[in-house]
DNA sequence: CATTTGCACAACCAATAGGTTGTGGAAGTG
DNA sequence: CACTTCCACAACCTATTGGTTGTGCAAATG
């Protein structure tokens, strides 16, 4: 095999690659406090309205938004629903890690307790 | 400007991309588990030794991981203070996002309670 | 000391990403 | 009808990504 790239992209990639961008990031963070058109959100951009319709079918692609037509405009609408996923996939694993760190540095604090008896400047 | 690209990636921006791999997420997964070399780590793909390197420097620059060296081994450790930065993020907007969601839903749950005084099956 | 083990660096490659310009269609407006 | 507004598609360009092979160093092991 010679650079054979990925070919069936899961969800939570296409989800988390998404929002690698900042003008994506921007994006969402505008679409989060109500919907609007592909005009109005290339307007705080220093980009042609072209390169924002491709962002735009990125977050599409991933789920983060969906498109609505009204009259000539194609009004944008945040869906949480990908975003809660990846909330959930980080929340699952660094749970985990926190637990055990946790066990850790308990048992770090007792292994330092014990030492207390002993010498009070380690 | 002709096709110039990104100079000054953010922080958050390396987070998401890095954990928009698969490869990358498995090994976040595993090292959920507990540190680990990068021989282990590379051991269940079906890739080289030096491809599992390079997405180890991927996450060691988003800092999701963080590498000691215990003799000639170089063991990684998860670093979850940037995974809270990605979930943050996420949460800030998503929550917005729901709120207002939810108020429409009301809204519409009360047009929807408003027709029903006239018409059963809408 | 000779060898193996663990890992990283470099050069290379194809595919993807993120921008551009150019163009054109479909729907509202004079 | 003529014109403008809103948007998407296509071709093109460059940098980045994700993999490869080849190589070599540093530390443990015989």
């Amino acid at each position: 095999m010679v650079g054979r790239m990925a070919v069936v992209e899961d969800e939570l990639s296409l989800v988390f690659s998404a929002l690698a961008d900042p003008t994506r990031r921007a994006i969402v963070e505008r679409l989060a406090l109500g919907e609007a058109t592909v005009n109005q959100l290339a307007e705080p951009f220093a980009m042609t309205q072209q390169a924002i319709s491709k962002h735009l079918k990125v977050l599409e692609r991933a789920r983060l938004i969906t498109r609505t037509r009204t009259a000539q405009a194609r009004p944008c609408v945040l869906d949480t629903e990908n975003l809660d996923a990846a909330v959930g996939w980080i929340e699952r694993h660094r749970q985990i890690w926190a637990d055990r760190h946790d066990r850790l540095s308990e048992h770090l604090a007792a292994l330092q307790a014990g030492r207390a008896k002993n010498e009070d400047k380690p």
